[in-house]
DNA sequence: AGCACTTGATGATGCGCATCATCAAACCCT
DNA sequence: AGGGTTTGATGATGCGCATCATCAAGTGCT
């Protein structure tokens, strides 16, 4: 790190000025669009003379000095704490992506990636050694489930514009979101089970809080309340584990439940298997559906075509770049950002009518 | 775009220098280390004053105006002409970001995707409405196939610092790059090729002239000078489709030739269903190898387990990053960086003995 | 002819930072 | 005690640009 200068020192503002005999201003306001919006206004005459004087020296302007002065740099940030292309999770981030990819393109910004911001270990920080690492970026969209909630709290609660990819609460910060609809997903799922004939539907739930979970909470909660004692809906927490799906579902089975329906499409598998383990074939003798379409280990699920929710992860990613522009372009307005974005469903071959219907 | 004011304002140094009653130089000094490199020295006393203020503050250095006075701003880019995430073609795409992105963690620097670069049709460039847009970041990565060459020739005359993943020829221009050895990869192929008891041994060359396809034509011919008359190696030129493949296969076969080449696994794959058409069986009657893994519309390849020499992809894009770090810590060094990695081989089941051997 | 108004252009200022030249004080050695 | 050196800190300057306040000249209207 050292010797600011190039081997060739660009043109500036001022040389393009001397040689066009107008003042740097003039050149500016020619860069960018003289429409007089700025105050300067430019003959036809002169802004020939000067756009001959850049061609001929070819004046790139800037992008530091212009950013400084102008105060914004048009540079769109991602953080997440995990690794930003780790070669596995890719199946994950990746629709995310593509969806704040195409609207940063759509803004005319540049996507910035946030891999220099970790601290000693391999973790990534905010925070790096007390400085806000992400202030390179106008603003950023926040991608991922591991998270250190209190950073990112704080992170808002400083008026940094962040725009969170799925729904979050965090204490003391009003949080701007894209988030899936899970909810109104969960709820016409259980509905159309119950519609398909099912009178005994058995959720297996994780033990996660996270704010998607808890949104697949209040859809069945709703489902559950509209259809009344018509279905019977029953909520079975079980560890996000193969061997603990395997030893739930028998039990399940012999109570009369003909619809399970997992968290994810992972699980989905596991009931799968241990429902050819007992016997029994899917979906003819038992049902399943999954609430996400998410796996995140095993991709022998891949076997069974899984009836799932699905997250519509691009429209997402798009939407909080578009949240974000919002922000920054309307500072004044500090009130959150909010989308909620409908999600897809994956008709699979794990779900018909219960075998007495 | 305007309100160049945020609700909040940024402290800046001089903020951080009145509550801790020294001067900015001082500040300035603390944050980029205090080794009194700049001149500048610092007691310890003073120095925890100062973070002690900064921490009070929250101040984080601005970017832009760091990177005006210094010429840096720890930004690398990453420019390909294709759109960057495109859905299908990640797997091209995907090793070698992976390989950037790790170096440039390392080097705690921020990854910058060149989303903006566009022009008013879907197609990006570098030199936007005359001005370079990469200039935004210190230095970048040039990763893709399809490129304009004048441009990207300008871009390095013009002593922007730019490392190619993949060899480059440019005309009036010296370019770094790291690439991968396809020309020891390729002779070596055929040595083993001819080692395995082919004598008869038939390239079918696409068009391309392709700086990746050039280096296997050396490879190809280096194995010709070497291996003299004891093998009859062929080149053919078909057009890379899966017709004009299965228009000369049965020819070479009936010439004898145990043994196709081909530049990519997608026509390695039309090989050797043109030869199952013809009632032959891969690798029995023929064996069949590429000369790169990639596969760029069809899938069904994967029935086939190929072999091909493959792609170096993380390793070029670290060495990459590298390489473009040095360049920016010794710009007085204008000397192209240059950087030739090993390829790798798939042993896939395409390819063994000929049936007389 | 006199005034209001528009057009075209200028110079100064500041964005936030790094760095250079300068300087005061403390320290060392003889 | 006094000259030289090291340590610690200061202000000033400039990076390249956008923008604001100002101003001269031209235009239209009564």
């Amino acid at each position: 790190m050292k010797a600011p200068e190039r081997p060739r020192k660009r043109p500036t503002q001022a040389d393009v000025a001397r040689l066009a005999s107008v003042s740097p201003a003039v050149v500016s306001a020619v860069v960018n669009g003289r429409g007089g919006a700025n105050g300067v206004r430019v003959g036809d005459r002169t802004a020939a003379r000067v756009e001959e004087a850049i061609r001929q020296l070819g004046y790139v302007p800037n992008v530091a000095a212009r950013s400084l002065a102008r105060g914004r740099n048009g540079i769109i940030g991602v953080f997440t704490y995990e690794a930003l292309f780790p070669l596995q999770a890719m199946s994950y981030y990746h629709p995310f992506l593509v969806g704040v990819e195409e609207a940063v393109e759509e803004l005319d910004c540049h996507l910035l990636l946030f891999t220099g911001s970790h601290t000693d270990d391999r973790r990534r920080s905010i925070y790096k050694n007390g400085t806000n690492s992400l202030q390179v970026a106008d603003g950023s969209v926040l991608i991922g489930q591991s998270e250190d909630r209190a950073e990112l709290a704080e992170l808002v609660r400083d008026g940094y514009p962040a725009v969170f990819i799925g729904r979050r609460e965090l204490p003391g910060a009003e949080v701007s979101y894209a988030a899936a609809d899970y909810a109104t997903a969960t709820r016409e799922l259980v509905e159309r089970i119950s519609g398909l004939g099912h009178r005994r539907v058995a959720r297996l739930r994780g033990g996660s809080d996270h704010e998607s979970i808890l949104d697949r909470d209040a859809g069945f909660a709703a489902a559950r309340d509209q259809l009344g004692d018509r279905v019977d809906t029953t909520e079975v927490f079980v560890p996000p584990r193969a061997e603990s799906i395997a030893a739930v579902v028998p039990g399940l089975v012999e109570q009369g439940y003909t619809c399970l329906v997992t968290d994810d499409r992972e699980r989905a598998g596991d009931v799968c298997a241990a429902a050819t383990a007992l016997g029994l074939s899917v979906p003819r003798d038992l049902s399943v559906a999954a609430l996400s379409e998410y796996v995140y280990v095993d991709n022998s699920v891949e076997r069974w075509d899984i009836t799932t929710i699905t997250t519509p992860g691009r429209e997402m990613g798009a939407e909080a770049v578009r949240l974000l522009a919002d922000l920054l372009d309307n500072p004044a307005d500090a009130t959150p950002r909010r989308v909620v974005i409908d999600c897809g469903f994956h008709a699979g071959a794990t779900l018909t009518a219960p075998q007495g219907a």
